[in-house]
RNA sequence: GCUUGGGUGGCGGAAUAGGUAGACGCACAGGACUUAAAAUCCUGUGUCCCUUGUGGACGUGCGGGUUCGAUUCCCGCCCUAAGCACCA
């Protein structure tokens, strides 16, 4: 191809280059990649996006990261895989069609079309073949097939249990989705509810999912580990059995009295217990109902009622119980202990009683403190020995919570905490009372959603049979076309009998469906996995595929998943690894947490509202510093502040003006260069306006050497005959510049910094606007260190703003097929031409910089020290004093040290 | 309260196996070009001081310490963000 056939723009256009690669990029299939074990592989991957209807700049972040890592590493010459889908079952859908009528399958297709054009606009290098949908039936079929390979391994059961409620999205919610005690979705406190729903087991893996972590540990951010950590709650401690009596039986009567078990952390503490707590739920009040009066019966309902409401974030909450009137035998002591309600005390952890040491714990002794109930130190302090109250029953002030010597504790009294807990533990596994025992936090995934818009579970209830799974030949089993949506939280589809009438797998007779929907986090738990074979009818994916393909090598997302999708799907790649679908244990071997993007709002006090960016002035110094900003109306004050986007404080970026004004090249610089990836991300117009800048000062340099001398540089190479014998300054500090960004470049990306390399390249482009030298007159050598700069520059801006870069290939190479096809690669750098050959070393007396040599890069220490120590403003600074050391650095600097 | 991050110019941020603090960009100021504006290009920009210099002092949240030398390491605080929160 003849370059001087292509004409190009004296102006750099975004959109008309954008448009031309795009359509370029498709036809060529540039991004297609498939498994090859001849090729060592890559898989980059983004959490994949809701279908809401229009991208956001938090997509555009972090898409525009995972892109350029995946550029990188192509231009690096590993197999990439980059792929997107729609995570498109969930509320938004249901929402639209209870509010505006509409299809939630037509309204998320329409939504699915619409931002996949923005995708593409952005020019994303995915591989689209690959796209998914989860709520079509060739994926959910799947989440339908996991869920019956569960239930088979005992990993998914129904139970009725309290669950979470939103009251404003009306559904239930898994304890992730409400952690904080509030929805994950729109920020409702949430609400507890009696529901039967369908579990999956994953405090099965709760010990493997801690353990586990070693092996991702120098790959994810830290925090996301230690909340999963913090949210699995491991425990270590002990149950101990307390004999329940009362005033109808006692622990002699020979018909064997229940028990109540205990879990603690303290055995040692035994003996300062002054009564046993249960949760108002607990199993020994309805055995025991009977004997309670009624004015404990009362208090039990109470308790159950205040705590199904919900409570605001931060909210302490009043201890509160009754004694029973019920008593139990202290194993250890022998010593009879009330039996109270308490309401601080949770059914779910542990066993949901607790035995109560005021004298060592916070919550037991504010409840002993509220109720009156004696208090007993039983564990000091080492140092002070002594006993505060002699007779162990008055009140004490302060609550010792740290480990100590027992004292008050029988045969125990004089041992460290640490013994007293490991000998205790025993002696009551010996005497079958008790005995260590770990708890978590965790709790199993309630699944059930009252929701049309999911997977149905593949369930039916049979009058003789039961619960009975669908049979797999019958996946998937198809949602409706449509259903009645009321928006009162039931299912909708109890309302739809073609749906839910059907016959017993097992006996044929007519049965029920189950009419409630799986969770869209099922859905997310192993999307990645069905990329990797997308088309696959018969099995989620074919395990030798996924086997090459993952796990995934760079994850990148939200840091707001960090305890849902992230946890659900390290728990769901270990039960694939278990049915042996893959051959590995953690899914995801390095995860970058991108920050929020926000956007500067502006809020008028007088007005009390927000208000649009163009009706605010703001008002400067000399030095550029704002000093106020004012409403350009009335000059009225305005408060400026950082702040999530959002469409009604007018501080929204949409993405489609982003591209139509500067292009999508532009935009995505910013996004990457403005700040690193895991910081929050102020969205700047002026910022985006610098990278416009930027691409139009290399498009220009392009331009003018381009037309000047249309050659490639591996010609221009050829020749010159010795490189070495280029004596041109200008052309060797140019290569010099040259290689040290290719450097700095290729471990910023190794490091996955994303904001550095730009600003590497920004001060490549610099040099070469520095270079003095005009292309009319311009030796051969010197046109080879410009083609090499700026060859290099425009491979290396690739990852950042591809489409440029394809534009700048094409006229300095002449290639139309594009960078990757036309075989080129990731420059290397030449650590010789990096080399500086004079370098400037600081001088410094007593550690503070006093002058600066120059001299041949390693140079020897003592040649250092002379020259240093001749040096005309050191001498100045040495004269009359006494050298008392002088420490050399070689390549770094001098510093003598006098008195 | 607990856990984990983070505090560097007017702003976003560079630089840490301890070695010239402030790269790059934004903003701002001055200049060139222009009838003018935009665009572009050039120059300057941490603070303070003076005798205006290849000048001095100070300076990476605060107070100590180690070191020839600390933004970097150690100890103790302060502030801030996020997460968790009666977890026995």
């Amino acid at each position: 191809m003849n370059i001087e056939l292509f004409i190009m723009d004296e102006k750099y256009f975004a959109l008309k280059i954008e448009q031309k690669w795009q359509r370029r990029w498709a036809e060529n299939r540039t991004f297609e990649a498939d498994a090859d074990e001849a090729k060592e592989k890559f898989y980059a991957l983004e959490m994949l996006p809701y279908p809401s209807g229009r991208l956001h700049m938090g997509h555009v972040r972090n898409y525009s990261i995972g892109d350029a890592l995946a550029w990188y590493k192509r231009l690096q010459g590993f197999n990439v895989l980059h792929p997107i889908g729609w995570d498109s079952f969930g509320q938004p859908a249901e929402q639209a069609a209870i509010k505006k009528g509409v299809n939630p399958r037509e309204w998320t297709e329409d939504n699915i079309n619409q931002m996949r054009a923005q995708l593409q606009k952005l020019g994303f290098s995915y591989d689209w073949r690959r796209e998914i949908a989860a709520h079509r039936p060739e994926y959910y079929k799947h989440d339908q097939w996991f869920f019956l390979k569960m239930l088979e391994r005992g990993l998914a059961y129904k139970k009725m249990t309290q669950v979470n409620w939103c009251p404003k999205d009306l559904t239930t919610l898994s304890n992730e989705q409400a952690s904080g005690g509030v929805c994950w979705r729109c920020g409702t406190a949430v609400e507890k509810k009696d529901l039967a729903q369908w579990f999956l087991r994953i405090t099965a893996y709760a010990e493997e999912l801690l353990t586990a972590m070693s092996e991702i540990e120098a790959g994810w951010a830290e925090r996301v580990l230690t909340m999963q950590k913090h949210w699995i709650g491991k425990s270590e401690g002990a149950f101990i059995e307390f004999k329940v009596q009362s005033s109808k039986f006692k622990v002699q009567d020979s018909e064997s009295p229940r028990s109540i078990k205990v879990f603690t952390t303290r055995i040692d503490t035994t003996y300062g217990a002054n009564a046993i707590v249960v949760a108002a739920e607990h199993p020994i009040i309805e055995a025991h109902k009977a004997e309670l009066s009624k004015e404990v019966l009362t208090k039990i309902e109470a308790i159950k009622i205040e705590k199904a409401k919900p409570t605001e974030y931060g909210e302490e909450v009043e201890k509160d119980g009754i004694d029973t009137g019920l008593t139990a035998i202290n194993p250890f002591s022998g010593e009879e202990l009330p039996v109270w309600i308490g309401n601080y005390v949770m059914l779910e952890y542990g066993s949901g009683a607790v035995m109560s040491v005021p004298a060592h714990d916070e919550r037991d002794f504010e409840f002993a403190k509220k109720f009156g109930l004696p208090i007993r130190e039983v564990v000091v302090r080492s140092s002070d020995s002594k006993v505060q109250s002699e007779d162990g029953k008055s009140p004490i002030e302060t609550v010792f919570t740290d480990y100590g010597v027992l004292v008050n504790s029988g045969e125990w009294s004089g041992k460290s905490s640490e013994d007293a807990k490991r000998e205790m533990a025993d002696f009551a596994k010996a005497e079958e009372f008790g005995e260590s025992a770990v708890t978590y936090r965790l709790r199993d995934w309630g699944i059930s959603r009252q929701r049309f818009w999911g997977a149905p579970i593949p369930i039916v209830y049979c009058e003789k049979c039961g619960a009975v799974p669908e049979k797999y030949e019958n996946l998937p089993i198809e949602l409706p076309e449509t259903a009645p949506f009321t928006g009162i939280g039931e299912s909708p589809l109890a309302k739809v009998p073609e749906f839910y009438e059907t016959t017993c797998p097992n006996c044929n007779e007519p049965a029920k469906r189950e009419t409630d929907t799986m969770d869209t986090f099922v859905d997310s738990s192993w999307y990645y996995f069905r990329y990797t074979d997308p088309k696959n009818e018969n099995a989620p994916f074919a395990s030798e595929i996924a086997n090459y393909w993952l796990p995934v090598d760079q994850y990148i997302g939200g840091v707001d998943h960090a305890v849902m999708h992230l946890l659900y799907t390290r728990f769901w790649t270990k039960v694939m690894r278990d049915i042996g679908l893959v051959n590995f244990d953690e899914p995801v071997k390095n995860l970058l947490t991108q920050g929020m993007v926000v956007g500067e709002s502006f809020y008028s006090e007088s007005k009390a509202s927000y208000i649009a960016p163009d009706e605010v002035e703001i008002k400067r110094d000399a030095k550029g510093k704002v000093t106020k900003a004012v409403l350009r109306s009335d000059e009225s004050p305005i408060r400026v502040a950082i702040e999530k986007m959002s469409k009604s404080k007018y501080n929204g970026v949409d993405p489609d003006d982003m591209i139509a004004i500067y292009g999508a090249d532009a935009a995505r610089i910013f996004s990457l260069f403005a700040a690193p990836a895991q910081n929050e991300l102020v969205w700047l117009e002026t910022g985006i306006e610098g990278a416009v800048r930027f691409l139009q000062r290399v498009y220009r340099f392009v331009c003018k050497w381009s037309q000047e001398s249309g050659v490639r540089s591996q010609d221009l190479e050829s020749k010159i005959e010795d490189l070495s014998a280029i004596t041109s300054d200008e052309a060797r500090k140019l290569r010099r510049k040259t290689h040290q960004t290719i450097k700095r470049v290729t471990e910023n990306f190794e490091n996955y910094q994303f904001n550095t390399p730009v600003a590497a390249l920004m001060e490549l482009s610099n040099a070469l606007g520095d270079f003095k030298i005009e292309p009319e007159t311009a030796t051969d050598a010197e046109k080879f260190a410009v083609r090499e700069a700026l060859e290099s520059l425009v491979l290396m801006l690739a990852p950042y703003a591809p489409h440029f870069a394809e534009e700048m290939w094409e006229v300095l190479t002449g290639s139309e097929k594009g960078i990757l096809q036309s075989g080129a690669a990731f420059p290397v750098a030449d650590e010789n031409l990096a080399k500086a050959d004079e370098i400037e070393i600081p001088i410094q007396i007593n550690g503070k910089l006093r002058s600066r040599i120059l001299t041949a890069p390693e140079t020897a220490k003592a040649e250092l020290e002379a020259l240093a120590l001749a040096d005309a403003k050191i001498k100045e600074y040495t004269s009359g004093k006494q050298i008392v050391k002088v420490v050399v650095v070689p390549n770094r600097l001098v510093n003598i040290v006098v008195k």
